[in-house]
RNA sequence: CGGGGCGUAGCUCAGGCUGGUUAGAGUGCUUGCUUUGGGAGCAAGAUGUCGCCGGUUCGAAUCCGCCCGCCCCGACCA
């Protein structure tokens, strides 16, 4: 039925690939390892980025940018950071057509850099607590890329903090946690694990790392975000010091915390299906597609100028594409429009204009069926709702069903 | 870095074993007409350093050697 998607029971890696590539979410470039975010994907990341920024606001931060470039020496001030992201940085050894006398990094993180600058401007108890966010790309030359997942360069949000105490630091690490379960699981509809990393999984320079881990329909888990406690090395390494009110001098705590773009892959491999990419209403960048159908001897200017009529009607906080391309044929646009998820598809016709009703059909189920004309806001609506709620309840009886508890390694075998 | 697969038209691939004039198909693209409720039909048309370099040969997409690149699995990782 979908042209060139593998079914997902046969190769699930074939599968993913052909949906980020059907769906033009992105696309190879020509350095192995890296993406292009097409348009379209790169308008779901603009949703995540909104609503994503709006919910950091909200805790207190703000939005700065730092430089792509870092000294090499700067990497080098904290032992178990420069031994975790050594093997992977990119470094800049000339410019200006010239050997640089001190090699530059492409940032793989931005810690050293922002400590640096942490330490100019942090001097007292009331500087604190510092909070900063930037959104920026960065660089990983992983071992093995895989599109949209783990691509040599990436786009993310690092927010990074400092704090008087441990206590509060460790306050802020679990309020991000908080925010990116809270994000995960009411806006992309996927229900998440959180927890804490063992010493081996944890960020290179952490004393603590908190995951979200989200479930994938091969039933494997994804980290879909991370909170940090850092440990104190940061601070020393880059003396990030302020006079506390007792008149001594101490060491700040720092927390970062991060998503990335790996969220959009996520989001292909907990909802979509065999025929394409499914997308919660409240990411997805078109929430309604309307295909008019025309057909010979019938009053195809009628159907488009309903048409036009129920686009008017829904925009306002939706948002609603007309696909009135006279090139493809209705059953053409259905299948484009599966591939890309579009939660809602109207369908309006001659017969509709006799019945004054339209076909409206949903992406999460296939449902497809027939509604009075001037009942489609309130059904719109309501389907967007219940398709956001469907989705995720659906993921989460996955999750919960294919999650379980060990106490012993013969059980595991067993399950696996 | 180890294992597997693959490089020929925009895309998916055939051809290669057995070398021989103008290298094919499907799909996509362009133009026209007819169509349009689940990827429409007919007709005409455009499109190629056969991954790179070298070798064998009168002659190489095809045989030989080297190199490069990409995808998948593993180690690494958001």
């Amino acid at each position: 039925m979908s042209k060139g998607i593998t079914p997902m029971s046969e190769d699930y890696s074939a599968w993913y690939n052909d949906i980020v590539l059907k769906a033009e979410l992105a696309d190879y470039a020509p350095v192995k390892g890296c993406m292009v975010i097409r348009p379209y994907g790169y308008a779901i990341w603009e949703n995540i980025q909104r609503i994503m920024d709006g919910m950091i606001k909200e805790t207190g931060a703000q939005n700065a940018y730092f430089p792509l470039l870092i000294p090499e020496s700067f990497m080098q001030r904290e032992a178990e950071h420069v031994e975790g992201f050594a093997p992977e940085c990119a470094v800049v050894t000339h410019g200006g057509g010239k050997k640089l006398e001190e090699p530059l990094m492409v940032r793989p993180t931005s810690e050293t850099i922002i400590c640096a600058m942490f330490a100019r401007w942090i001097q007292s108890w009331r500087d604190l607590p510092f909070m900063v966010n930037q959104w920026a790309n960065i660089v990983r030359w992983e071992m093995r890329p895989r599109l949209v997942l783990r691509t040599t360069e990436f786009l993310w949000q690092e927010g990074h903090t400092c704090h008087a105490t441990r206590e509060d630091a460790l306050e802020e690490a679990l309020k991000m946690l908080e925010v990116y379960r809270n994000f995960a699981e009411n806006y992309l509809a996927m229900p998440v694990l959180t927890g804490r990393k063992s010493a081996s999984e944890k960020f290179a320079g952490a004393a603590e790392t908190y995951p979200i881990e989200a479930m994938m329909q091969d039933g494997k888990a994804l980290q879909a975000g991370t909170s940090h406690l850092l440990s104190q090395d940061f601070a020393k390494a880059f003396n990030i010091q302020f006079q506390d009110r007792d008149g001594t001098l101490k060491y700040v705590w720092l927390t970062s915390w991060g998503i990335t773009t790996r969220l959009i892959g996520a989001l292909v491999m907990v909802h979509s299906d065999d025929r394409g990419l499914v997308l919660p209403p409240k990411i997805a960048p078109t929430h309604v597609v309307i295909i008019p159908i025309v057909k010979k001897d019938a009053d195809n200017a009628r159907v488009m100028e309903v048409c036009g009529n129920i686009k008017e009607g829904l925009s306002g906080d939706i948002s609603v594409l007309l696909d009135s391309r006279d090139q493809y044929t209705p059953g053409w646009k259905f299948n484009e429009w599966e591939q890309k998820g579009v939660p809602i598809r109207i369908e309006m016709g001659p017969r509709d204009l006799e019945s004054n009703s339209v076909v409206i059909c949903r992406r999460d189920t296939g449902e497809k069926k027939p509604y009075p004309v001037d009942e489609i806001e309130t059904v719109v609506d309501k389907l967007l709702e219940e398709i956001q709620t469907n989705l995720f309840e659906r993921a989460k009886k996955f999750l919960v069903e294919n999650t379980h508890d060990l106490d012993s390694y013969d059980k595991m075998k067993e399950i696996l």
